[in-house]
DNA sequence: CCAGTCATGTTATTCTGTTGCAAATCAGTG
DNA sequence: CACTGATTTGCAACAGAATAACATGACTGG
Protein backbone atom coordinates (compact mmCIF):
# COMPACT_ATOMS: atom_id res chain seq x y z
CA UNK A 1 0.00 0.00 0.00
CA UNK A 2 1.57 3.47 -0.80
CA UNK A 3 -0.76 5.82 -0.05
CA UNK A 4 -1.15 5.94 3.70
CA UNK A 5 -3.06 9.16 5.04
CA UNK A 6 -1.16 9.29 8.87
CA UNK A 7 -3.45 12.01 9.79
CA UNK A 8 -6.50 13.38 7.56
CA UNK A 9 -8.30 16.70 7.93
CA UNK A 10 -9.99 17.43 11.41
CA UNK A 11 -13.13 18.01 9.67
CA UNK A 12 -13.03 14.38 9.56
CA UNK A 13 -15.06 12.87 12.22
CA UNK A 14 -13.18 11.48 15.19
CA UNK A 15 -13.11 11.67 19.31
CA UNK A 16 -10.38 14.73 19.84
CA UNK A 17 -9.61 13.68 23.02
CA UNK A 18 -9.01 10.23 22.23
CA UNK A 19 -6.84 11.27 19.58
CA UNK A 20 -4.84 13.34 21.73
CA UNK A 21 -4.38 10.92 24.52
CA UNK A 22 -3.03 8.51 21.95
CA UNK A 23 -0.39 10.67 20.57
CA UNK A 24 0.47 11.83 24.33
CA UNK A 25 0.68 8.38 25.09
CA UNK A 26 2.50 7.42 21.94
CA UNK A 27 5.14 10.26 22.43
CA UNK A 28 5.66 9.27 26.00
CA UNK A 29 6.45 5.79 24.96
CA UNK A 30 8.68 6.98 22.48
CA UNK A 31 10.86 9.15 24.41
CA UNK A 32 10.99 6.43 27.29
CA UNK A 33 11.89 3.74 24.96
CA UNK A 34 15.00 6.32 23.73
CA UNK A 35 15.50 7.76 27.10
CA UNK A 36 14.96 11.45 26.63
CA UNK A 37 13.02 13.43 28.71
CA UNK A 38 9.30 14.44 28.04
CA UNK A 39 9.39 17.04 30.42
CA UNK A 40 6.60 19.21 31.79
CA UNK A 41 7.23 22.12 29.50
CA UNK A 42 8.04 19.71 26.33
CA UNK A 43 4.63 17.35 27.18
CA UNK A 44 2.75 20.25 27.44
CA UNK A 45 3.47 22.53 24.32
CA UNK A 46 3.01 18.79 22.56
CA UNK A 47 -0.98 18.66 23.91
CA UNK A 48 -0.99 22.13 22.81
CA UNK A 49 0.21 21.34 19.06
CA UNK A 50 -2.31 18.15 19.00
CA UNK A 51 -5.00 20.21 21.38
CA UNK A 52 -5.76 22.56 18.12
CA UNK A 53 -5.95 19.99 14.92
CA UNK A 54 -3.93 22.37 12.47
CA UNK A 55 -1.03 24.60 11.93
CA UNK A 56 0.14 26.04 15.30
CA UNK A 57 2.35 29.17 15.34
CA UNK A 58 5.26 29.47 17.49
CA UNK A 59 4.21 33.07 19.26
CA UNK A 60 0.46 31.11 19.56
CA UNK A 61 2.31 28.60 21.66
CA UNK A 62 4.04 31.09 23.87
CA UNK A 63 1.03 32.68 24.75
CA UNK A 64 -0.98 29.91 25.73
CA UNK A 65 1.86 28.61 27.51
CA UNK A 66 2.37 31.36 29.55
CA UNK A 67 -0.81 31.30 30.93
CA UNK A 68 0.14 28.13 33.27
CA UNK A 69 3.62 29.12 33.33
CA UNK A 70 4.88 32.81 33.95
CA UNK A 71 8.50 33.36 32.51
CA UNK A 72 7.87 31.32 29.38
CA UNK A 73 9.91 33.30 26.82
CA UNK A 74 10.88 32.60 23.27
CA UNK A 75 13.82 30.02 23.93
CA UNK A 76 11.19 27.92 25.89
CA UNK A 77 8.88 27.74 22.98
CA UNK A 78 11.80 27.02 20.12
CA UNK A 79 13.57 24.61 22.62
CA UNK A 80 10.60 22.30 22.95
CA UNK A 81 9.55 22.42 19.71
CA UNK A 82 13.54 21.64 18.52
CA UNK A 83 13.01 18.84 20.86
CA UNK A 84 9.82 17.66 19.57
CA UNK A 85 10.91 17.97 15.91
CA UNK A 86 14.24 15.80 16.80
CA UNK A 87 11.88 13.22 18.19
CA UNK A 88 9.84 12.95 15.27
CA UNK A 89 6.41 13.92 17.19
CA UNK A 90 5.68 17.41 15.66
CA UNK A 91 6.47 18.46 11.92
CA UNK A 92 7.36 22.18 10.99
CA UNK A 93 5.56 23.56 7.76
CA UNK A 94 7.66 25.30 5.74
CA UNK A 95 5.47 27.94 4.12
CA UNK A 96 3.40 28.69 7.25
CA UNK A 97 5.99 29.07 10.05
CA UNK A 98 3.59 26.44 11.88
CA UNK A 99 3.92 23.39 13.61
CA UNK A 100 1.80 20.60 13.43
CA UNK A 101 1.48 17.17 15.53
CA UNK A 102 3.17 14.08 13.67
CA UNK A 103 0.10 11.26 12.92
CA UNK A 104 2.20 8.64 13.16
CA UNK A 105 5.58 8.95 14.64
CA UNK A 106 5.96 5.25 14.83
CA UNK A 107 8.45 5.30 12.51
CA UNK A 108 10.16 7.90 10.89
CA UNK A 109 9.00 9.74 7.92
CA UNK A 110 8.93 12.97 5.83
CA UNK A 111 5.85 15.09 5.82
CA UNK A 112 3.59 15.60 2.23
CA UNK A 113 1.04 18.03 3.66
CA UNK A 114 -2.10 18.98 2.24
CA UNK A 115 -3.06 22.44 3.25
CA UNK A 116 -5.89 24.34 3.07
CA UNK A 117 -6.12 27.94 2.30
CA UNK A 118 -9.90 28.49 3.12
CA UNK A 119 -10.09 26.74 6.70
CA UNK A 120 -6.29 26.18 7.29
CA UNK A 121 -6.66 22.04 7.93
CA UNK A 122 -3.79 19.97 6.60
CA UNK A 123 -4.19 16.50 6.29
CA UNK A 124 -0.57 14.67 6.24
CA UNK A 125 0.27 11.70 3.88
CA UNK A 126 3.38 9.60 3.79
CA UNK A 127 3.03 8.04 0.24
CA UNK A 128 5.89 6.01 -0.58
CA UNK A 129 5.05 6.64 -4.62
CA UNK A 130 5.92 9.98 -4.27
CA UNK A 131 8.90 9.78 -2.00
CA UNK A 132 10.21 7.30 -4.61
CA UNK A 133 9.35 9.36 -7.51
CA UNK A 134 10.77 12.27 -6.07
CA UNK A 135 13.73 10.81 -5.37
CA UNK A 136 13.95 8.86 -8.48
CA UNK A 137 14.12 12.67 -10.67
CA UNK A 138 16.12 13.50 -8.14
CA UNK A 139 18.88 10.81 -8.92
CA UNK A 140 18.85 11.25 -12.77
CA UNK A 141 20.29 14.99 -11.71
CA UNK A 142 22.98 13.37 -9.96
CA UNK A 143 21.70 14.44 -6.58
CA UNK A 144 21.52 12.65 -3.58
CA UNK A 145 18.12 13.40 -1.35
CA UNK A 146 18.24 14.12 2.30
CA UNK A 147 15.26 15.42 2.95
CA UNK A 148 12.22 16.09 0.79
CA UNK A 149 9.33 18.85 1.73
CA UNK A 150 6.28 18.86 0.07
CA UNK A 151 3.60 20.84 1.01
CA UNK A 152 0.10 21.48 -1.13
CA UNK A 153 -2.02 23.90 -0.95
CA UNK A 154 -5.74 24.01 -2.22
CA UNK A 155 -9.34 23.44 -1.40
CA UNK A 156 -9.94 20.36 1.33
CA UNK A 157 -13.48 18.26 0.22
CA UNK A 158 -15.15 20.46 2.98
CA UNK A 159 -14.84 23.58 1.78
CA UNK A 160 -15.04 22.11 -1.76
CA UNK A 161 -18.72 21.62 -0.51
CA UNK A 162 -19.53 25.04 0.74
CA UNK A 163 -19.86 27.95 -1.83
CA UNK A 164 -16.70 30.16 -1.78
CA UNK A 165 -17.99 33.43 -0.68
CA UNK A 166 -19.53 32.24 2.32
CA UNK A 167 -16.57 29.09 3.02
CA UNK A 168 -15.06 27.45 5.99
CA UNK A 169 -12.43 29.47 6.09
CA UNK A 170 -14.21 32.77 5.99
CA UNK A 171 -12.48 33.16 9.53
CA UNK A 172 -13.15 36.39 11.92
CA UNK A 173 -10.81 35.77 14.28
CA UNK B 1 9.16 14.96 -22.54
CA UNK B 2 7.93 14.94 -18.93
CA UNK B 3 11.87 15.70 -17.03
CA UNK B 4 12.55 19.70 -17.69
CA UNK B 5 15.52 20.92 -16.18
CA UNK B 6 14.39 24.53 -16.25
CA UNK B 7 17.74 25.65 -14.55
CA UNK B 8 20.44 23.38 -13.81
CA UNK B 9 23.35 23.97 -10.42
CA UNK B 10 25.05 26.63 -11.36
CA UNK B 11 28.23 24.71 -11.12
CA UNK B 12 27.02 23.71 -14.79
CA UNK B 13 29.20 25.75 -17.26
CA UNK B 14 27.61 29.00 -18.90
CA UNK B 15 27.97 32.04 -19.76
CA UNK B 16 26.42 33.87 -16.67
CA UNK B 17 26.28 37.50 -18.32
CA UNK B 18 24.11 36.01 -21.17
CA UNK B 19 21.79 34.15 -19.09
CA UNK B 20 21.19 37.00 -16.99
CA UNK B 21 21.11 39.55 -20.03
CA UNK B 22 18.48 36.64 -21.40
CA UNK B 23 16.54 36.80 -17.94
CA UNK B 24 16.24 40.24 -18.24
CA UNK B 25 15.24 40.59 -21.79
CA UNK B 26 12.34 37.80 -21.12
CA UNK B 27 11.63 40.00 -18.08
CA UNK B 28 10.96 43.33 -19.69
CA UNK B 29 9.12 41.53 -23.06
CA UNK B 30 6.59 39.70 -20.76
CA UNK B 31 6.10 43.16 -18.25
CA UNK B 32 5.42 44.91 -21.74
CA UNK B 33 2.85 42.40 -22.65
CA UNK B 34 1.28 42.42 -19.63
CA UNK B 35 1.05 46.52 -19.15
CA UNK B 36 2.31 46.03 -15.92
CA UNK B 37 5.84 48.32 -14.85
CA UNK B 38 9.44 46.84 -14.74
CA UNK B 39 10.10 50.04 -12.59
CA UNK B 40 13.97 50.76 -11.88
CA UNK B 41 13.83 49.38 -8.57
CA UNK B 42 12.15 46.09 -9.50
CA UNK B 43 14.44 46.22 -12.50
CA UNK B 44 17.14 46.68 -10.11
CA UNK B 45 15.84 44.01 -7.47
CA UNK B 46 15.60 41.18 -10.68
CA UNK B 47 18.93 41.39 -11.87
CA UNK B 48 20.17 41.35 -8.56
CA UNK B 49 18.67 38.39 -7.91
CA UNK B 50 19.93 36.76 -10.91
CA UNK B 51 23.73 37.81 -10.51
CA UNK B 52 23.86 35.13 -7.64
CA UNK B 53 22.96 32.00 -9.38
CA UNK B 54 21.92 30.81 -5.60
CA UNK B 55 18.99 31.84 -3.38
CA UNK B 56 19.04 35.29 -2.11
CA UNK B 57 18.15 36.73 1.28
CA UNK B 58 15.69 39.75 1.30
CA UNK B 59 17.78 42.00 3.36
CA UNK B 60 20.91 41.07 1.59
CA UNK B 61 19.03 42.35 -1.69
CA UNK B 62 18.21 45.06 0.78
CA UNK B 63 21.93 45.81 1.54
CA UNK B 64 23.22 45.43 -2.04
CA UNK B 65 20.24 47.79 -3.37
CA UNK B 66 20.97 50.66 -0.50
CA UNK B 67 24.22 50.78 -2.49
CA UNK B 68 23.03 52.71 -5.31
CA UNK B 69 19.36 53.47 -3.88
CA UNK B 70 20.09 55.47 -0.68
CA UNK B 71 16.95 55.37 1.46
CA UNK B 72 15.93 51.96 0.69
CA UNK B 73 13.75 50.14 3.35
CA UNK B 74 12.42 46.60 3.86
CA UNK B 75 9.19 47.23 1.95
CA UNK B 76 11.22 48.95 -0.78
CA UNK B 77 12.26 45.13 -1.68
CA UNK B 78 9.28 43.48 -0.39
CA UNK B 79 7.41 45.16 -2.48
CA UNK B 80 9.44 44.69 -5.60
CA UNK B 81 9.70 40.88 -4.68
CA UNK B 82 5.78 40.65 -4.25
CA UNK B 83 5.69 41.73 -7.74
CA UNK B 84 8.36 39.67 -9.27
CA UNK B 85 6.39 36.91 -7.42
CA UNK B 86 3.46 37.73 -9.05
CA UNK B 87 4.70 38.27 -12.48
CA UNK B 88 6.42 34.98 -12.04
CA UNK B 89 9.82 36.02 -12.29
CA UNK B 90 11.21 34.65 -9.33
CA UNK B 91 10.42 31.98 -6.95
CA UNK B 92 10.71 32.06 -3.25
CA UNK B 93 12.06 28.91 -1.55
CA UNK B 94 10.11 28.64 1.49
CA UNK B 95 12.35 26.52 3.75
CA UNK B 96 14.89 28.76 2.93
CA UNK B 97 13.23 32.10 3.06
CA UNK B 98 14.91 33.22 0.00
CA UNK B 99 14.64 34.03 -3.65
CA UNK B 100 15.82 33.11 -6.36
CA UNK B 101 15.39 33.85 -10.61
CA UNK B 102 12.73 31.72 -12.02
CA UNK B 103 14.44 30.12 -14.94
CA UNK B 104 11.47 29.32 -17.40
CA UNK B 105 9.30 32.58 -17.02
CA UNK B 106 7.55 31.88 -20.40
CA UNK B 107 4.94 29.68 -18.51
CA UNK B 108 3.67 29.61 -15.60
CA UNK B 109 4.85 26.73 -13.58
CA UNK B 110 5.30 25.54 -9.89
CA UNK B 111 8.86 25.76 -8.52
CA UNK B 112 10.50 21.68 -8.25
CA UNK B 113 14.04 22.40 -6.23
CA UNK B 114 16.79 20.39 -5.53
CA UNK B 115 18.60 22.24 -2.63
CA UNK B 116 22.27 21.37 -1.92
CA UNK B 117 22.93 21.29 1.79
CA UNK B 118 26.92 21.83 1.50
CA UNK B 119 27.42 24.71 -1.09
CA UNK B 120 23.58 25.82 -1.46
CA UNK B 121 23.23 25.62 -5.06
CA UNK B 122 19.40 24.94 -6.12
CA UNK B 123 18.45 23.25 -9.43
CA UNK B 124 14.73 24.09 -10.82
CA UNK B 125 13.19 21.33 -12.04
CA UNK B 126 9.41 21.25 -14.00
CA UNK B 127 8.50 17.74 -13.70
CA UNK B 128 5.05 17.12 -15.13
CA UNK B 129 5.70 13.65 -13.61
CA UNK B 130 5.69 15.03 -10.34
CA UNK B 131 3.09 17.48 -10.61
CA UNK B 132 0.43 14.72 -11.95
CA UNK B 133 1.22 12.65 -9.29
CA UNK B 134 0.63 15.15 -6.37
CA UNK B 135 -2.55 16.11 -7.98
CA UNK B 136 -3.77 12.64 -8.77
CA UNK B 137 -2.42 11.62 -4.87
CA UNK B 138 -4.16 14.94 -3.94
CA UNK B 139 -7.52 14.09 -5.48
CA UNK B 140 -7.55 10.89 -3.92
CA UNK B 141 -7.94 12.50 -0.76
CA UNK B 142 -11.18 14.73 -2.37
CA UNK B 143 -8.39 17.76 -2.15
CA UNK B 144 -8.61 20.74 -5.23
CA UNK B 145 -4.90 21.45 -5.81
CA UNK B 146 -3.85 25.29 -6.53
CA UNK B 147 0.07 25.30 -5.53
CA UNK B 148 2.83 22.76 -5.04
CA UNK B 149 5.77 23.60 -3.00
CA UNK B 150 8.41 21.11 -3.35
CA UNK B 151 11.77 21.03 -1.99
CA UNK B 152 14.18 18.45 -1.88
CA UNK B 153 17.19 18.92 0.20
CA UNK B 154 20.52 16.99 -0.35
CA UNK B 155 24.05 17.04 -1.43
CA UNK B 156 24.56 18.29 -5.60
CA UNK B 157 26.65 16.29 -8.40
CA UNK B 158 29.64 18.37 -7.66
CA UNK B 159 29.89 18.61 -4.16
CA UNK B 160 29.51 14.64 -4.15
CA UNK B 161 32.82 14.56 -5.31
CA UNK B 162 34.42 16.12 -2.89
CA UNK B 163 35.08 14.03 0.25
CA UNK B 164 32.60 15.41 3.22
CA UNK B 165 34.99 16.97 5.71
CA UNK B 166 36.49 19.21 2.62
CA UNK B 167 33.39 19.83 1.14
CA UNK B 168 32.68 22.70 -1.01
CA UNK B 169 29.77 23.95 1.95
CA UNK B 170 31.94 23.37 4.77
CA UNK B 171 31.42 26.82 6.02
CA UNK B 172 32.87 28.48 8.52
CA UNK B 173 30.83 30.99 9.69
C1' DC C 1 28.53 15.58 48.77
C1' DC C 2 30.62 16.67 44.29
C1' DA C 3 31.07 16.95 39.44
C1' DG C 4 28.95 16.64 35.02
C1' DT C 5 25.13 16.84 32.09
C1' DC C 6 20.87 18.26 30.77
C1' DA C 7 17.05 21.57 31.12
C1' DT C 8 15.32 26.00 32.06
C1' DG C 9 15.38 31.24 33.06
C1' DT C 10 16.60 35.70 31.42
C1' DT C 11 17.95 39.35 28.59
C1' DA C 12 19.00 40.99 24.43
C1' DT C 13 19.56 40.74 19.56
C1' DT C 14 19.00 39.36 14.76
C1' DC C 15 16.39 38.20 10.94
C1' DT C 16 12.04 38.33 8.32
C1' DG C 17 8.17 40.63 6.98
C1' DT C 18 4.02 43.95 7.47
C1' DT C 19 1.06 48.26 8.42
C1' DG C 20 -0.19 52.82 7.66
C1' DC C 21 0.11 57.00 5.76
C1' DA C 22 2.21 60.72 3.12
C1' DA C 23 4.50 62.17 -1.09
C1' DA C 24 5.68 61.51 -5.75
C1' DT C 25 4.92 59.66 -10.30
C1' DC C 26 2.33 58.13 -14.18
C1' DA C 27 -1.59 57.55 -17.55
C1' DG C 28 -5.52 59.22 -19.32
C1' DT C 29 -9.00 63.01 -20.13
C1' DG C 30 -11.03 67.49 -20.92
C1' DC D 1 -1.75 72.25 -19.79
C1' DA D 2 -4.52 71.19 -15.59
C1' DC D 3 -7.27 67.74 -13.32
C1' DT D 4 -8.18 63.21 -11.80
C1' DG D 5 -7.38 58.58 -10.29
C1' DA D 6 -4.38 54.77 -9.89
C1' DT D 7 0.28 53.06 -9.03
C1' DT D 8 4.52 53.44 -7.08
C1' DT D 9 7.70 54.97 -3.70
C1' DG D 10 9.41 57.06 0.90
C1' DC D 11 9.33 56.69 5.58
C1' DA D 12 8.60 55.36 10.35
C1' DA D 13 7.13 52.18 13.21
C1' DC D 14 6.00 47.65 14.39
C1' DA D 15 4.98 42.58 14.50
C1' DG D 16 6.50 38.05 14.08
C1' DA D 17 10.11 34.31 13.90
C1' DA D 18 14.17 32.63 15.68
C1' DT D 19 18.75 32.67 17.93
C1' DA D 20 22.79 34.01 21.07
C1' DA D 21 24.89 34.15 25.32
C1' DC D 22 25.15 33.32 29.86
C1' DA D 23 23.26 32.32 34.45
C1' DT D 24 20.66 29.21 37.27
C1' DG D 25 18.51 25.03 38.57
C1' DA D 26 17.65 19.87 38.48
C1' DC D 27 18.69 15.25 37.94
C1' DT D 28 22.17 11.83 37.54
C1' DG D 29 26.37 8.77 38.84
C1' DG D 30 30.20 8.18 41.54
Amino acid sequence: MSEDIVTPFRSHPHNHQRCVADAMALAEERCGRRGVRLTPIRRRVLELIWGRHEPVKAYDLLDQLREDHRGAAPPTVYRALDFLLEQGLIHRIESLNAYIGCGDPSHPHLGQFLICDRCNAVAEMDDSDIRDLLARKAATQGFHVNWQTIEINGVCPSCRAVPESVSAGDDSD
